[in-house]
DNA sequence: TATTGTTATACTCTATAACTATA
DNA sequence: TATAGTTATAGAGTATAACAATA
């Protein structure tokens, strides 16, 4: 038990994944309407999503970084490849590597999916207390860039 | 679009589902060696959660409650109850029903895994500012207890 | 031999439909 | 006939294993 504790407030509150995992749910769901309109699936909407920062140099790392399996995302992309919305070009360096880029109209795409998206979510949040809202987009940015293994206490699979 | 917006941050933050999803997976990551410690899945663990309050009078209201289907909770039931840990008894006013309810040793194995996994927890919002980390419960406890129709324009399937 | 991408296969999870009993 | 619970089946989603190309 930690010193510095405050009182571990046992029956305080729900766990936080009880309150989390089904919120996350609802916020799933309010994005599938704007996805289906752009003909768009949850995971080809990640892809884009990570492929705004930079190209991704192999589709193995895109993978692991939207939490998908190196298998899996091969039709996503082979079907994002077919509308235009991403390339995928042989690295001159390391032909094996598929180097991975959004077109224009993949980020118009994207942008267009992300404000309705965002829209919705503000209109959400313009419920909250001010300073409720701040802390928790503080608390949420903070804790969704922690790695994995801050998680646990035990090792979590990561060789 | 809101009157009284703030500036839509388009481009300031990700989406919210984008950092949900991933930290209730890492979440229930860290709640899953506690689980396995019990011998106990993620499931039933949701059904010790529920009848904590209140003995629920249907196994239906049950499943529509932790977001599970009528048929997929029944084998989890049943090994709870094999195990002591839950009551199915029938209804004697309606004795198609069940009236579900937890045992002291249910509720025993609830409490001792949840303090386990809530300890773990408060070690991560021992991480935050303490204002972030009120306002982030404070937000999550409002934004957990919404009822999903809030979260779309559309109507959700709710007939 | 190791790695990237790919395909094929098997497995797990979940939902749909059909059945029994009570009402 | 309708509803609660149950069982059986089918489908979607996911991971595991094997393969081809390149290093």
């Amino acid at each position: 038990m930690p010193d510095n504790a405050p009182p571990p407030a046992p029956a305080g509150r729900q766990d936080l994944a009880a309150m989390i995992v089904p919120l996350g749910r609802n916020l799933i769901n309010a994005e599938l309407p704007v996805l289906r309109a752009h003909d768009l699936a949850m995971w080809g909407y990640s892809v884009l999503l990570r492929l705004d920062d930079e190209p991704v140099r192999t589709q193995a790392a895109l993978a692991r970084d939207i939490g998908a399996d190196k298998t899996r995302i091969i039709a996503i992309l082979d079907d994002l490849d077919d509308r235009g919305w991403i390339r995928r070009q042989p690295d001159p360096d390391d032909r094996r590597a598929r180097l991975l880029s959004l077109t224009p109209e993949g980020r118009r795409v994207r942008d267009s999916v992300q404000s309705a998206i965002q829209e919705n979510e503000e209109r959400l949040l313009a419920r909250l207390d001010p300073a409720d809202r701040k802390g928790f987009l503080n608390a949420l940015q903070f804790l969704a860039a922690l790695p994995a293994e801050e998680f646990t206490d035990e090792p979590v699979a990561d060789d």
